[in-house]
RNA sequence: GGGGCUGUAGUCUAGCUUGGACCAGGACGCAAGGCUUGGGCCCUUGAGGUCGGGGGUUCAAAUCCCCCCAGCCCCA
């Protein structure tokens, strides 16, 4: 079987939605309003995987989940000015009990900040209670005027990992950041998605941020995706509550914050950075099945079938003692074929044909998703064997990703070529002067989005690319989801 | 905010221009049976429809007109 790529890179947009709708993992565009969708059992147990492996990560490394309430007053949401700025044309607006105005309007969060600052500012009052870090994990909403698109661009976020801290001094919070990149790099490195990690530029930060740090990753069609934001908030909120501790010397302050989140999207990467013609292929970290294990009839013997159907049942059993979650697929109207089409489409990364020919030499078939190499392993070293092979596929799926994503970062330092480039897809580094007003001129040039700036600076002998005087560093530019 | 387009079974769609033989046809999916089974095979049968909703014109409306709802696209 050969592995193709066609429909994955050309036509990503229908794979993505045929694999969420017929592999089971989300029902988008049916539910009658507009940007939201379902999770569907499936995928609803990917979505739990990936949950607990950050849930994980969060409170090993102090972080305490908490639940904040759906509904922001908009007098709170307001305070901080540059926030309201940043977020009012997408609020959602509950202006009404039942036929009654409501005197006090009240939003659906489009983020917690300012909840969590306001109930921060009456549970925190010395700065021997900080650092403090919480989390929450919920949906949060954004009327979205452009395209929304399932997982990718939503008007209610279902997943919305968000973690917010308080801290006595800018610098604690500067490192605050730090931390949350190192966690939030091992998260995706687990997952096997690859990363660019920038600062983002002045003009595009977050709403009431001194600084966003962000994650992006590459998408199929060559079209690059926000997994993951982290931002140092300064006192801005702070400051715009009034929310202040106490200090060892006495005198009062303002503390730092900061806040780092990921969503859906991650779920959606997750999905499509392996994967093939056939669907995608799931990282066995976090596949809520590893193994299928699938049943070929015998051609002239009842049986011959009926034993070999027990025997998958044997196999199946057999992974689930050691703790490999599987699933047989014992429907007996389907033919083996169609059985592999439907599960490859989920994504179900090994795959164990149980035919007479196993059956007589007490073996299983091993089948690996992405490449379509299959191995006979005798039965008794079968779980043995699906561990070794699901954990090389995991390191060989990451070094696939990595290598599709870095094939596709270009350094160019003349604009006009820079954006022909780009039309094959991919980021772009580009050398630049540091100001602002270059970045944007070559927002314009190119008719693409700047993502920022490494965080490690760059020696560019060239000179910037708009402007000519000496370059600071690199700019990366892409088109974007 | 301005403009355009679309809505027919679970899904995709034919029919709409020019009203009638359409109590709406097909494909996929679903259900029953048979055949097949190491990569989606084939055959037979069946269930499933407020033609987005409401109103109007007409002897007659999926089709024409009006209002509403939902969705999509383009421009600012």
């Amino acid at each position: 079987m050969k592995v193709t790529r066609e429909k994955w890179s050309k036509n990503f947009s229908e794979w993505f939605d045929r694999v969420l709708s017929e592999g089971e993992f989300y029902d988008y565009g049916r539910y009658p309003v507009k940007g939201v969708g379902v999770w569907m059992p499936y995928g609803f147990r990917l979505r739990q995987n990936v949950l607990s492996l950050i849930r994980r990560m969060l409170d090993s490394t102090g972080h305490e989940e908490v639940l904040l309430p759906l509904l922001i007053p908009q007098e709170l949401l307001s305070r901080e000015t540059q926030h309201i700025k940043g977020f009012e044309s997408e609020v959602f607006w509950v202006t009404k009990g039942g036929s009654q105005d409501l005197d006090v309007k009240v939003s659906l969060r489009p983020t917690s900040e300012v909840a969590i600052t306001y109930m921060e500012s009456l549970w925190l009052n010395s700065y021997k209670q900080l650092p403090k870090k919480y989390y929450q994990i919920v949906s949060v909403f954004r009327y979205e005027t452009k395209a929304t698109r399932p997982m990718i661009r939503l008007r209610e976020i279902t997943t919305f990992k968000e973690a917010h801290t308080v801290h006595e001094t800018y610098e604690d919070a500067q490192k605050q950041v730090e931390e949350a990149i190192s966690i939030y790099s091992k998260f995706f490195e687990e997952l096997g998605i690859p990363y660019l990690l920038s600062e983002r530029p002045e003009w595009d930060r977050f709403a009431g941020a001194l600084h966003t740090y962000a994650f992006d990753t590459l998408m199929p069609d060559g079209k690059v995706i926000q997994i993951g934001t982290a931002h140092h908030l300064g006192q801005n909120f702070t400051k715009a509550l009034d929310f202040k501790i106490q200090r060892r010397d006495g005198s009062l302050c303002h503390p730092h914050q900061t806040s780092y989140g990921i969503s859906d999207r991650v779920i959606a990467v997750l999905i499509s950075v392996n994967g093939d013609d056939h669907g995608p292929i799931i990282s066995p970290k976090v596949a809520p099945l590893k193994v299928v294990v699938v049943p070929i009839p015998s051609k002239d013997s009842e049986e011959m079938t009926k034993r070999v159907f027990e025997y998958s049942r044997k196999v199946w059993q057999v992974l689930k003692d050691s703790g490999i979650e599987s699933v047989v697929d014992l429907d007996p109207e389907r033919t083996p074929g169609e059985k592999y089409y439907v599960w490859e489409l989920k994504g179900v990364p090994l795959r164990a044909e149980v035919g007479p020919k196993e059956l007589e030499k007490n073996t299983v078939f091993l089948k690996r998703r992405d490449t379509f190499q299959g191995k006979s392993v005798p039965l008794d070293e079968v779980s043995k064997e699906a561990i070794e092979i699901l954990n090389s596929m995991s390191l060989d799926l990451k070094k696939n990703a990595e290598s599709f994503m870095l094939n596709h970062v270009k350094y160019e330092k003349d604009p006009s070529k820079a954006k022909s480039l780009l039309s094959a897809g991919g980021v772009i580094e580009l050398p630049w002067c540091g100001e602002n007003s270059c970045g944007m001129k070559l927002e314009e040039i190119m008719d693409a989005r700047v993502l920022g700036y490494p965080l490690q600076d760059r020696k560019v002998d060239d000179p910037c690319a708009v402007c000519g005087k000496p370059a600071k560093t690199v700019l990366r530019v892409a088109k974007t989801y």
